[in-house]
DNA sequence: CTGAAAGCGCTTACAG
DNA sequence: CTGAAAGCGCTTACAG
């Protein structure tokens, strides 16, 4: 009775700016400003309005701002050449992620030969007028992608960047952490003389997850043996390759760790075919934990890594423009997993 | 100058369902009756309309409808517990097309318990309320499932099934003649003792790549051995016991075709554990050509199954009301595609 | 079977 | 730095 206007009893209107605006005691449009994260804002209001919409629990209409706006908003995918799975999570995680927040993803792919293709990709993306743009492996420790977003002011996150400058937005784990803990886990078996397979030498990753492997050696007062270190190029074929070199050695390791999984399964196969068993006369080790860890013989013991998640986190900080939070948070780093299979076992 | 009405000469403004009333000479109420489907629209009317909106290039604004309308779309993916990278291909379909069509997805897995699920299931959809739902393997031939479904009203697309109903909605492959073509490959290589490792032997899709094997056979008049045929459960250990029943024959095959890529990985293990080469001594072809198959050593011969385009078909017939055909597609056979690798060769 | 009016929740200019 | 007005393209009742 005392509330006499339109609307039905117990079925909740949807919060709007409007009521964002009466309860911070200002006009919608200044809350349309401040969840824009427009300019020319007096920091006090920003934060009654910012109050307001947390403690009204109010939920963005993406509807209604691009049927005004009349343009989609767009997230801007930058994938290089990785494996088919890692691509896969790549996508699914900006999916999911974009579609919660009502925005659209396009997908760049950029081919391996960057310096032909970069023109192109400027071209697409001024087009594409993305309000941000994620960057993976290998494409986000490349310098000249990074300074083609930063010359047009895209705002983007790098996933997994070996060296993001300083206040650079990016998502990633803790590689070298990663392969550290797993070398040590071998170490732990007993291991002494073990294999480490790279990807490209100069591969940002594959290089945080040697130092890793070396200083865990370091750790536990095993010297390094040049030998023992070997360069794939992340493909099973080059894994196999790698594999037989490391088997081959005068003195060869009783356990390889190999800087991803697809490499990983291929040391299993050399070993197989020299008539080795795993884990009895060699463990392996992975890295990524995708699908193929768990359908080869033995089973993969491998790092866990969480590319879905980490891509989804890199959209919501490009999509959420409301955040409660004073300072925005634009780096992150989520946490990895050992886990441990079959194909490792006591020295 | 003719023109001078509002809007900037050269830019295209946006077809709106006012621009294809005009041109169907009916009022915008009209269209909007047409492109959603709803009944009383007289016949010629519903043509004259979607012409229009066809020579228009008319692109509906799901923005502007799911803000008027209050509510998001919503598309359910009904999924049971196949592998992961099965699982991970559906999504990605799902998501792809629904986030073009400004369609939400929302994921309902049901355990392999069915029984105790399926009211939990009843009262999510009907609060949900989806626009359509997707339903994938093995769900697809649940008749439980189906009839829930009918019972409630809802539009839905089944993934792959084996059965469908008369006029069923469904996007599928032939997987009975994939498999039989397969098997010809074999049979084409000199193998003429042939083992087939089918999923549950009830399992829907198993069976009909059992028939194609089956079928195989016949054309090149080769007598079917019960004994050549054992079950597996679609995972890699189970794959490996079948392997193994198989190698351990009296009589064993030279090549063995399972019934998908996980079990047929688990073929080339048990080769491996017993000094067989494959293909030396084994020819192995799986089903599905998931990211597996290209990174066992050697590579797998396999069939290419094409999950994301089909989980994309499905909600494209879903999400698409406007359609300029006269008669709605709601069934489509995808085609496969034999991947030949090294895990095959001659007898 | 078909139509005229109102309004969903925002952003876009424009004005102070 | 802040606000009042108009309107994006549809769907919802309601009326014939």
């Amino acid at each position: 009775m005392a509330d006499s206007k339109g609307g039905q009893a117990g079925v909740a209107a949807r919060t709007t700016m409007i009521d964002v605006a009466n309860a911070a005691g200002v006009s919608f449009k200044t809350v349309s400003r401040v969840l824009n994260g427009e300019a020319y804002v007096r920091e006090s209001t920003r934060g009654k309005v910012l109050e307001a919409a947390r403690s009204l629990d109010y939920q963005f209409n993406h509807a209604a701002r691009s049927l005004r706006s009349g343009s989609a908003q767009i997230v801007s995918l930058l994938t290089g050449n990785q494996s088919r799975a890692y691509t896969q999570s790549v996508h699914l995680g900006a999916l999911q992620q974009c579609q919660q927040a009502g925005v659209h993803v396009v997908v760049e792919s950029a081919a391996a030969d960057i310096e032909v293709n970069i023109e192109a990709l400027e071209r697409s993306l001024l087009e594409t007028a993305p309000m941000g743009v994620v960057v993976t492996p290998p494409l986000c420790d490349n310098a000249e992608i990074i300074a083609l977003l930063e010359r047009h002011h895209f705002r983007y996150v790098l996933i997994s960047p070996v060296a993001p400058g300083p206040g650079t937005p990016h998502v990633g784990m803790d590689d070298e952490a990663a392969a550290r803990e797993m070398t040590a886990l071998l170490i732990g078996l007993g291991h002494r003389q073990i294999g480490f397979i790279q990807g490209d030498p100069d591969d940002p990753a594959s290089s945080l997850r040697r130092r890793g492997y070396l200083s865990a050696l370091a750790d536990a007062h095993i010297a390094a043996e040049d030998t023992l270190v070997v360069s794939g190029r992340f493909d099973w074929d080059s894994g196999l390759v790698a594999a037989d070199r490391l088997l081959d050695l005068d003195d060869p390791p009783s356990a390889i760790f190999a800087a991803n999984d697809d490499m990983a399964a291929a040391v299993i196969a050399a070993a197989y075919r020299r008539d080795m068993r795993v884990p009895g006369d060699l463990s392996v080790a992975g890295f990524g934990d995708t699908s193929v860890a768990s359908v080869i013989s033995p089973q993969l013991t491998t790092v866990y890594q969480p590319i879905v998640d980490m891509v989804s986190e890199a959209v919501r900080i490009l999509t959420g423009v409301i955040s409660g939070a004073d300072v925005e948070v634009t780096q992150m780093t989520l946490p990895y997993r050992l886990v441990e299979r079959g194909s490792t076992g006591k020295c």
